[in-house]
DNA sequence: ATGCCGACCCGAGGTCGA
């Protein structure tokens, strides 16, 4: 099973260069991040000449996330459960296939909007940790992935590329990122490739992607019995390089799940 | 130190992103 998430910074944008990977990598479920409008709005026909289905939580101008399979998905949240009834941010999509829970999520940044918007980064997270937590205590597999704009490490960042007092980098962003870890989720790329950069995002400004000053700020955690499928895992950083490009990469994962199903069977 | 770039809103230039 190839799953992926893709920051695509505008889907009517970058609905060409979504075509045009899907047609490549072939994932069997992808997660996109900040499409950038309501449902009505998204591309659906051009992914559906792949075979591609879209679950869209759409947003005007703003956020929004989607997924689009091959396969028969359904969906299960269109809101982080435990979030306030008024919350009207489209961040966050739970769908389920062939017995995999995937969790899509476009995690706020932080850096806007003073300490409240701090805040409900913070406040998002701690939801977000509970949301794991109820899942792993109903021994569910499940993957969360997307754009956490988090760097949880030194090693996640280019010598910088970021403030030291960013919202990337506060204390309260990281401790919740482990928190995610200490309960029992294995970041994939980190479990393959314990040095490589594996920088996803870079900044349109400043010649960032010249000079590789990048982030690692989308991840893919996994439960503790598809970590143990895990056979691949990494950024696509070929679609950085392209014509107007998303600010960020595909981050691609393989597990051994189907294979596992057969076998079994 | 600040802005760089690019998307959104709409139809200028402000706002947001990370």
């Amino acid at each position: 099973m190839r799953i992926a998430t893709w920051n695509v910074n505008s889907v009517r944008v970058r609905q060409t260069h979504v075509k045009d990977w899907l047609a490549r990598v072939r994932p069997d479920i992808v997660v996109l991040q900040e499409i950038k409008c309501e449902a009505p709005q998204f591309p659906r026909a051009v992914f559906a000449e792949l075979g591609y289905k879209s679950e869209v939580v759409g947003q005007k101008a703003y956020n929004g996330v989607a997924a689009l399979s091959h396969r028969d998905i359904t969906i299960r949240h269109r809101a982080l459960p435990g979030l306030p009834a008024d919350d009207s941010q489209a961040r966050y999509i739970e769908v389920e296939t062939d017995g995999i829970t995937v969790i899509g999520i476009y995690l706020p940044n932080g850096n806007s909007g003073g300490e409240a918007g701090f805040q409900y980064k913070i406040d998002w997270m701690d939801k977000l940790c509970e949301r794991a937590e109820t899942l792993l205590r109903e021994d569910r597999d499940f993957l969360i992935t997307g754009d956490f704009n988090v760097c949880p490490t030194a090693q996640d960042f280019a010598p910088g590329a970021l403030s030291p007092t960013d919202a990337l980098l506060r204390p309260e962003s990281i401790a919740r990122y482990r928190r995610l870890i200490y309960a029992g989720l294995t970041d994939a790329v980190r479990a393959l490739h314990p040095t490589a950069p594996a920088y996803t995002f870079w900044d349109y400004q400043a010649g960032c992607w010249e000079r590789d000053r990048g982030l690692r700020i989308d991840f893919a955690l996994l439960s503790p019995r598809l970590a143990e499928t895990l056979i691949a895992a990494a950024p696509d950083k070929a679609e950085r390089g392209l014509t107007q490009p998303s600010d960020h990469v595909p981050l691609v994962i393989d597990l051994a799940w189907g294979d596992k199903a057969a076998v079994a069977a």
